[in-house]
DNA sequence: GCCTAGGCTGACCGATCGGTCAGCGCCTGG
DNA sequence: CCAGGCGCTGACCGATCGGTCAGCCTAGGC
């Protein structure tokens, strides 16, 4: 116990600031950016609008700081790739961190997947999809044709979309446990023969 | 031909209802739904806002028109599956229908695909995800387990939003000619053991 | 006990939303 | 030639949008 004298204890509900961002990310995905009104925000969380503006600057400021903590593992995630591509033990890994990545941050990514072409002036999306096309490119560098670089679009984006798909809040059981396994699963199958035939410079690779 | 005489001939460019709905169907797939005004749209289009609500009765029903076309194609598309499926020859066709109607279809997938939650309210859209479940059913009445329906999820989500994730009106050159193929491709890989281990009911198949 | 500062709010702003309506010009059939 | 309907429009409506602002209330330092 922490609590050595008096001390502002009262953090219990407290930080209204963090219960809007996630109220905001919740109505977000739900209902889209542009289909959430600041009222609504405001309403669901118990404040008022200005309330909601005096945490936050304006309605994208708000938008930024929900998606924050997402996008920033995004990018923490993709500098973990490079180091992870060149192992051929760790390249496993890569699979089940992505994939724990959607599930973790299933909202964020919802928003990101299913509004990011329609948001794509806003900073922070912006910002998201540009780490989300260097993944890809990471991986492209190795896929010279057609044919297998919708073979890793279809596993990256089919798993992303299936995390997505399904209505928010829903998938909370423990068949969540199910999906995540049967999805590291096929997206490891997807990719795997498009490892073994990127990488034309190192030598002991077997062609088999 | 009911054309005896003297018929209007004028509709070269005329049609202006059609028009809208063309202009409205990709500014609803580039903006969303809620991102996209009755004045946006008409001013694309030429014509003012209230030309628009003279052609069509509200906003949503612009929307349905718009995107009726491909959702009575997706109806018309929900019937030949079950015939193809009971066809081992004709299996392979489902997918090569299924990734042609969401090539000719690009715009409304879009929506349906990136939208279809946000906008459950319009019946339109409830009915085209209805269709698309009753696909899902058709195939997983004999998927037991969930590995197996994730790896259709994924086949068909994923091939979907490859085709849905790069902007609009992209994916317009010969390659996309190259992108079906290795579209089908893929997704028959995926779909294929699954279709081998469904159907248990007949006699002769190989419980291997 | 007072004074300040921060969390919060209602009143209000101009702009824009979807939608209504009266009326414009034009083309056409009688 | 004229009456009527059709395509189309601007003016206008109430509601709601994101955002501003002055001020209320209360907790805490002096």
């Amino acid at each position: 116990m922490p609590t050595s004298s008096a001390q502002p204890i009262q953090r219990v509900v407290n930080d209204a600031s963090a219960e809007l961002r996630q109220v905001a990310l919740q109505m977000f995905a739900e209902n889209g950016y542009t289909g959430t009104s600041l009222q609504q925000i405001a309403d669901a969380a118990g404040y008022s609008k200005s309330s909601v503006l005096y945490h936050f600057r304006s309605k994208e400021a708000l938008f930024e700081a929900a998606l924050a903590p997402a996008v920033a593992e995004l990018d923490q995630f993709l500098d973990s790739i490079v180091e992870k591509l060149t192992s051929d033990v760790r390249r496993d890994e890569f699979v089940v961190d992505f994939v724990d990545l959607l599930l973790e941050h299933r909202l964020a990514a919802h928003i990101i997947i299913n509004q990011g072409q329609t948001l794509s002036d806003i900073p922070i999306i912006d910002q998201a999809r540009g780490l989300i096309e260097r993944i890809g490119e990471s991986f492209m560098s190795g896929l010279p044709t057609t044919k297998q670089r919708i073979r890793l679009g279809v596993a990256l984006a089919g798993a992303a979309y299936i995390l997505v798909a399904s209505t928010p809040t829903l998938l909370e059981g423990e068949d969540i446990v199910e999906v995540r396994e049967a999805l590291i699963d096929v997206v490891t199958e997807l990719i795997t023969p498009l490892a073994a035939e990127r990488r034309p410079q190192t030598g002991a690779s077997s062609p088999s």
